[in-house]
DNA sequence: CCCATACTTAGCCCTTGCGCTAAGTGTCGT
DNA sequence: ACGACACTTAGCGCAAGGGCTAAGTATGGG
């Protein structure tokens, strides 16, 4: 729980950067190697390198070195923690709702 | 389009702080005051004054005051951003499969 | 063996982010 | 009128983020 707390946090951060948001949705297509997906953003290599490497250490992509050329691929599991806090936001609307209209119908308790 | 991309990252942005999250979360119960609001966290004032303005400055919580209180709510539309960039990646991801299928069906054109 | 390729490391710069204190403004209660 | 209350503004300090250059390492091709 403080676990997922900390994770989750990772990974809205990493996904707090359009450059790196873009990356998501490039490798959502398929794998590409750095330098491939370096050169569709206006930045130098080792800056790019970076947003990769802040992407990969969050867990939203996995990378591995071949010779010399790395390879990065989508971890679609991670997004689903995303996912998941959406989902907590609309659970905790609907309790409140469902309070609200108990409160209607039934007036006794008092939730604030 | 444009204007898209800057609310997005602007939402990202704003949900990148656990504090800000947390805030949200609480406003899903109910509107809430500033001062109450703050009390939950473990800063002063005016620091946690700065996270409600980047949430308003961002469209997550609407905010008004009357007399000497100010009231933030939650404008839970703004979180449907979030929701769309992942519906996004999710399609991308289809299409892709889609791809892959294909090709293992009817193997003539090439998709990178 | 040597050069080009594909990163990788190191280090600098500047802006932004987040927290703090101190002091100010406008309301409310008595 | 006056003090307490609920912010609000101003300004500071420090760490982190994102970009750059320069130089280094390791691999593949000829």
């Amino acid at each position: 729980m403080e676990q997922y707390a900390a994770e989750l946090d990772g990974v809205f951060v990493a996904l707090a950067d359009p450059t790196r948001r873009a990356v998501v949705r490039r490798l959502g297509r398929g794998p590409a190697s750095v330098g491939d997906l370096a050169r569709e953003f206006p930045m130098t290599l080792p800056s790019f390198m970076k947003h990769v490497r802040t992407l990969e250490s969050n867990g939203l992509i996995r990378t591995v070195k071949s010779g010399r050329v790395r390879t990065c691929a989508l971890n679609r599991e991670r997004l689903a923690l995303v996912d998941g806090w959406l989902a907590e936001q609309r659970r905790i609307w609907e309790e409140r709702t469902d309070r609200l209209e108990r409160f209607v119908t039934d007036p006794e308790e008092d939730g604030q």
